[in-house]
Order: C-alpha cells, then sequence, then structure tokens
DNA sequence: CTATTAATTGGTCGGCCGATTAATAAAATA
DNA sequence: TATTTTATTAATCGGCCGACCAATTAATAG
C-alpha cells in the first residue's frame, strides 16, 4: 500500500510562494512564522530553506515577482500614452485596471512601507517613473495639461488616487457603506477620479 | 554613596510609551521585541507589563491615545468648515497641516486598519465621516461643489490626497528628486492638490 | 512611626522561532 | 543498471521571545 509518491520541485516550490505571499500580505512580515506558512501549505517547514535559504529570502523573491509584473505592465502603460489628454486618461484607467486585477502588488508596498522595509528594487520603479514624467511634460507642453502645477506632483497624484484606493477601500466601504453605490464599486471610484482629476470639483460653468 | 533615588510611576509609563511608539512605527509590531523597547527606554522589561499587561497591551494603547487626538483635531476642523468652497479648502489646509506636525497619525492610521481589530478607532471614525459627509453634501446642495460626483468620493479623495502624500513623501523624493521645488516640500505638495482639486487639470479657459 | 501599597529590579520559565543536520527516497544522469 | 543529484522528511539545535515571579525599595496611608 506504500503509495509511491511523485515529486514535482516547481509544483512544491510554486505552493510554497502562493501559500506564503497569502499569509505574508494578510500578516506582515514580522507577525508571520515559517509554520504558518508551512502549515497553510501542507509542506514541511525544511523546505522553506532548500528552496529559499531564508526567510528573508522568500519574502524578497515574492516581492521582486510580484514587482517585475507591476513594471512590466506599467512600463507598457506608460509607453503606449501618448502625450494627449485623451491618452492620458485611458493610461489612468490601464493603470487602475491593472491595480484592481493585482490587488497584491498594493499590499506589498503597504507593508514595505509600514515595516520601513527598505526594499532595493526602487532603482527600476524611478526608471518608470522618469519615463511617465516626461509624457506628462510633454502634455503640458503642447498646452493639453495645465503646466502652472510641477508635472512631478501631477503624476504622483495620478498614481496615488489609484493606489491609496485599493489600500483604503476596506476602510471606505467600513466608513461609507455602498447604499446608493454601483455594485462595481472600483468603477464608481474611478468615474470619481476621473471627473475630479481631469475636470476639477468646481460646477461646470456651461 | 546609596543615591536616594527617586521615583516617577507617570514619567516612566510615559518615557516607555514614547519610545515603544518610536520602535513601533519604526520596525512594524511584529519586528519589534520588549527588548528593544526596553532598551532604548532604558528601564526594565519587567515594567513593560506592570504597566501595560503585555506587548499587545502596549501597542494597542499607543494606537488609541494618538488616535483620540487625532480625532478630537479633525473634530474640529470639520466642525468650523462650513459648505462653501472657500471653508472647505480651508478645512483641507487644516488637515494637511495636522498630518504634517503629527507624521506618526498616518502610520498609525494604516496600521488600525490594516488590523481590523480596534473597534472604538473604527466607530469614532465613522462618526467623524459621516459629519463630513453632511458638510459636503450641503455644498453640493448649495451649488458650491459639483454633485455629480457622490459625496462619499469626494470625502475619500479629499483625505487620500493628504494622507498618500505623507505615506509616501520618502518614495517621491527617491524617485523624482526635489529639484527646483520649493525647500518646503509639502507646501508644494498642498499647492499642487488644492489647484487640482479644487480647479482641475485641465488648461485655463480664461 | 508603622503598615500598606506601589514601583522597580533581576532572574527564570516554557515555548516557539528560524535554521541546521542527517537520513531517506525519488529523479536524473551515465 | 549503477551512480550521482536532488527533493523530502523528521528530529534537533541554540537563541530569543513574551511572560511571570520573588525580592527589594520607595512612596503613601493610617
Amino acid at each position: 500500500m506504500t503509495s509511491k509518491q511523485i515529486r514535482n520541485p516547481e509544483a512544491t516550490r510554486e505552493a510554497l510562494l502562493e501559500a506564503a505571499e497569502a499569509v505574508f500580505l494578510e500578516k506582515g512580515f514580522g507577525n508571520t512564522s515559517l509554520s504558518d506558512i508551512a502549515r497553510r501549505a501542507d509542506i514541511t517547514k525544511s523546505l522553506i530553506h532548500h528552496y529559499f535559504n531564508s526567510k528573508e529570502g522568500l519574502w524578497q523573491e515574492i516581492k521582486t515577482r510580484r514587482f517585475m509584473v507591476y513594471a512590466d505592465r506599467q512600463l507598457e502603460i506608460i509607453q503606449d500614452a501618448e502625450p494627449s489628454v485623451e491618452l492620458l486618461r485611458a493610461s489612468l484607467v490601464f493603470y487602475f485596471d491593472f491595480l484592481k486585477r493585482n490587488p497584491q502588488i498594493v499590499r506589498i508596498l503597504a507593508w514595505i512601507f509600514l515595516e520601513n522595509d527598505n526594499y532595493d528594487c526602487m532603482q527600476k520603479d524611478k526608471e518608470l517613473i522618469d519615463i511617465g514624467l516626461q509624457k506628462v511634460k510633454q502634455a503640458q507642453a503642447a498646452g493639453e495639461i495645465r503646466d502652472d502645477v510641477d508635472a512631478r506632483f501631477l503624476l504622483f497624484v495620478f498614481i496615488g488616487l489609484c493606489q491609496h484606493w485599493f489600500q483604503d477601500k476596506e476602510h471606505f466601504i467600513a466608513d461609507f457603506g455602498t447604499d446608493g453605490l454601483p455594485e462595481k464599486l472600483d468603477d464608481g471610484y474611478l468615474e470619481a477620479i476621473i471627473k475630479i482629476f481631469f475636470e476639477g470639483i468646481l460646477p461646470r460653468k456651461r
């Protein structure tokens, strides 16, 4: 009755990554023990060290893996964007939609912030920012966007409005409720920030 | 030579709170040990249990204490605000300025909502939100603010623009640099979000 | 002044943490 | 098939964690 057990190193490695990410993002790095992860993945604790050397190494791999997807996608979004208001708006929708489908990245960023985790992948982020910055400046030079606000602040608000939503969405629901809001809450918020960001909050003149 | 040492329970208690807050906010709850705190405060570890029963109790007290100051101040800000655009702008400045002088609160808030265990704080926050919401709705009814955006989203963006800055300011500086920006970076950002939030990003027509 | 309470100290406890090791079994290689 | 490599397991390590306790000393109440 000795069932010949099959081995699949890549699968177990992936299972560990998956379980670890779930627990880390829920409780944070410091509040998570390797036993937690092993239990969740139903894999022996020792295998974590076998594949990732250390708890820190595991966390690092989770972060970089997610971040690379994030960076690649963001690069596409930015590069496709033309310096016109229309396409800038499309970029915002793309970016928002990406975060919506990959909420983990927002939580990772949140934990990095909270636990003062000096994450070195920020070099890549800087490069992305620089590209986006050029687009905004071009749009400003073309008169498509007001130029009395520094382009950096514009881009920062752009990014922040999206990230902040997925970071504090729970908070929003708890405090504000959802009565009378579209069942697709995300889309409702997106519509709102597009209006505010691209039109301003003053009543229309015409 | 036995120097008669004086005791000051309130002072030591306060010293413990101060040290604990510093370390907790720097490294996070899970990454902090009671030894860290005791060492920093130069007070025996046992006294932490004497005053706060447990590590969790200490953390809980730090959070609620800061939050209460936050809530009180925010109540003042909100209550003073009249449903006019001018006074709403003043409220934003007040709120921003408060966060600027109490940067800890941003981190604490992030934790309170990440570990949704603090019922008192959540409840109180909800009450504050409701008051602010009424003001916004009044302003909308008076035609001072556009009413084609749900008041909840407006308030959420209002708060988020301020909080997000103090949460990710470091990232901004690292990624964007500060060349050509006012040496008072906070004020520069505040000016920017006022322009964007209250006027929109489209070029002026007049 | 005495008795009681509260603050402070140092030492100690069991337990879990992350990490390591040695042994075993499956895969890959030759 | 024989041999090497790699995946997996279980047992174990020292260390530090949070918590507790007993003794000491200052402050306070009577």
